[in-house]
DNA sequence: CGGAAGATTTCT
DNA sequence: GAAATCTTCCGA
C-alpha cells in the first residue's frame, strides 16, 4: 500500500529508519521504475550543522522543508548531480530524510537507459545522484506530493530488515553534527553508496 | 554583486 | 587524485 501522509508526519531520523525496505516508485511517460531503499540520512534543520534548512529561510531553497512531511526536496549538487530528499514531519520544522541508495526492483531496463553506458545492476543506485538518475528524478519534481500517483512510496508488508546507523557521507565540514549517525543503511545489503566498515 | 563551497560521480 | 559545473549563500 502506498504510505499516507500520517506516515511522514514524524521527525527525521524516525522517518529515515522506517523508510529502510520500502519502495520508491516513480511513474513516468517513459515507463515506471522502483526501487527498494536500502540506504537513507536524516537531516534537521534546528539543530543539525550539516543541513541545508540549519540557517534556511522559509522562502529559500529549502522552502518545501517548512510545509508538511510527505513531499519531494530535491536540489542540484556539483551543479551536475540531483539528490532526492523526502520531506519529515508536520509544518514549521525544516527536518528531511536524504535517500542515498535503492535495489532496483522494477524498470531496470529503463533505468540503465538514463543512467547511459551499461551498469552492473548493484551500481544503478547506488549513491544519491545516481539514483535520482536511474529514476528520472530531477529539480523538475520538486516539491512533488508523495501521497499523490506519479512519485510515491510504497509498503510492501516485508518484515522489518536489520538496520545499522553510521556516520552520514561527505559533510566534514559539519562540526559536532559530523559525528550524529544519522545514516541508516539496510544490513548487508550489495546495494549501498558506501560501505559499512565492520 | 562577487566569490566560494558543496548531502557527488566518473575517469585516469 | 582530480575535474566537471552551477546554484545558493554570505560577506562587502
Amino acid at each position: 500500500m502506498k504510505l499516507t501522509r500520517e506516515f511522514y508526519q514524524t521527525d527525521g531520523v524516525t522517518l529515515a529508519q522506517r523508510l529502510i525496505g520500502k519502495v520508491l516508485v516513480h511513474r513516468t511517460a517513459e515507463g515506471i521504475t522502483k526501487g527498494r531503499i536500502v540506504e537513507t540520512e536524516a537531516y534537521m534543520g534546528s539543530i543539525d550543522k550539516g543541513a541545508h534548512s540549519y540557517r534556511g529561510r522559509p522562502d529559500g531553497r529549502v522552502s518545501i522543508q517548512y510545509g508538511p512531511g510527505g513531499f519531494a526536496y530535491i536540489y542540484l549538487i556539483y551543479g551536475m548531480h540531483a539528490c532526492f530528499n523526502v520531506v519529515a514531519n508536520g509544518e514549521g520544522t525544516p527536518e528531511c530524510v536524504l535517500l542515498r541508495a535503492l535495489e532496483p526492483v522494477e524498470g531496470q531496463e529503463l533505468m540503465e537507459k538514463r543512467r547511459g553506458s551499461r551498469k552492473k545492476e548493484t551500481d544503478l543506485c547506488s549513491g544519491p545522484g545516481k539514483l535520482c538518475q536511474a529514476m528520472g528524478l530531477s529539480r523538475d519534481q520538486y516539491g512533488l506530493d508523495l501521497t499523490g500517483d506519479t512519485l510515491y512510496i510504497e509498503d510492501w508488508g516485508d518484515p522489518a530488515p536489520e538496520i545499522l546507523a553510521t556516520p552520514r557521507i561527505h559533510i566534514e565540514y559539519a562540526q559536532e553534527a559530523r559525528d550524529f549517525l544519522w545514516r541508516f543503511v539496510r544490513k548487508d545489503s550489495p546495494f549501498l553508496s558506501v560501505k559499512v566498515p565492520k
